[in-house]
DNA sequence: ACACTGACCTGCGAGC
DNA sequence: TGCTCGCAGGTCAGTG
């Protein structure tokens, strides 16, 4: 599922939802989306309160009173407040009872997504490696040609690295290419100081117009509380069978173990 | 150090 | 209908 701007997306729906509830227990139904003791993870969390809520790349990052809640949903992984009365299905696995009488359930089919507790008030900055933020001035042009020095992977495959800059996935890579005029395979060690701050810039403007349009809906992915996310319909390639600036066929082509989706044409080389 | 592969999981649609 | 295969928005460990 989730990118960048679902992530964003996800953050401030639940901040709506839960800001302050107290969480009266935890059941953990599935050990290993918790990084840790499950027992110990549900019996710290027991009594806090949700007392923030950010966003580090595409980490959800909870402030309780005495500690941090981090939780990755890699593919699939999201969020849903329901009714105790509501089932339970088999791809619910951490039940948050909370005190306003709703339950926060993390549900993820391949069971990809973690969530772990660390201390309060983390130092953000250099968490899990990851690079700037994208809307940090610290990602530059100057940052990517610093970034790929004795490098020639694809600049498909370079986007994708967290430690370059944080946030984006398969999809706004392919959107942020698209519209630089960057055919994915493109070895980064080929890139112009032009094509590095294109990229920059179109990578600011398309997750902002992601985040606004509330993030990207593909197949079955809702967000927490079933807000679907439209980005999609603003899609120029990714999923696309034709080009929404040309009309020419879109090509596929697997770079890095993901699949690319470009324009011959819009994507000179 | 870099680049690539497999592993982690389940479900879905395509093709036979 | 029922099977197998390939694929899915992410990240990390392991291999040359």
């Amino acid at each position: 599922m989730p990118e960048l701007p679902e992530v964003e997306t996800v953050v401030r729906t639940l901040e709506q939802q839960i800001r302050d509830e107290e969480i009266l227990k935890v059941t953990v139904r599935w050990p290993k989306a918790v990084i840790g003791d499950p027992d110990v993870f549900a019996e710290r969390l027991q009594g806090q309160h949700f007392r923030s809520f950010g966003r580090r790349g595409k980490y959800l990052i909870f402030g309780m009173d005495d500690m941090t809640l981090v939780s990755h949903l890699r593919m699939e992984g999201k969020y849903y407040i329901q009714d105790p009365s509501e089932p339970l299905n088999r791809h619910i696995h951490v039940v948050f009872q909370l005190s306003g009488g709703k339950e926060l359930r993390y549900h993820d089919t391949r069971k990809f997504g973690r969530m772990e507790i660390i201390e309060k008030d983390p130092d953000l900055s250099d968490f899990h490696d990851l690079g700037p933020e994208p809307f940090d001035e610290a990602y530059t042009a100057e940052r990517i040609r610093e970034y790929c020095r004795g490098r020639r992977a694809a600049i498909k495959s370079v986007l994708l690295e967290q430690q370059l800059v944080a946030g984006i996935g398969n999809i706004y890579a392919d959107e942020i290419l698209s519209a630089c005029g960057i055919r994915p395979g493109r070895s980064c060690a080929r890139l112009t100081q032009r094509d590095r701050q294109n990229i920059v810039d179109n990578t600011r403007l398309i997750l902002a117009e992601a985040i606004k349009a509330g993030g990207t809906t593909i197949r079955s992915y809702t967000s927490s509380l079933g807000v679907t996310g439209m980005f999609q319909n603003d899609c120029m390639v990714h999923g696309q069978k034709i080009c929404r600036r040309c009309g020419h066929e879109i090509k596929v082509k697997w770079i890095g173990g993901r699949s690319s989706y470009y324009c011959p044409v819009c994507q000179a080389k």
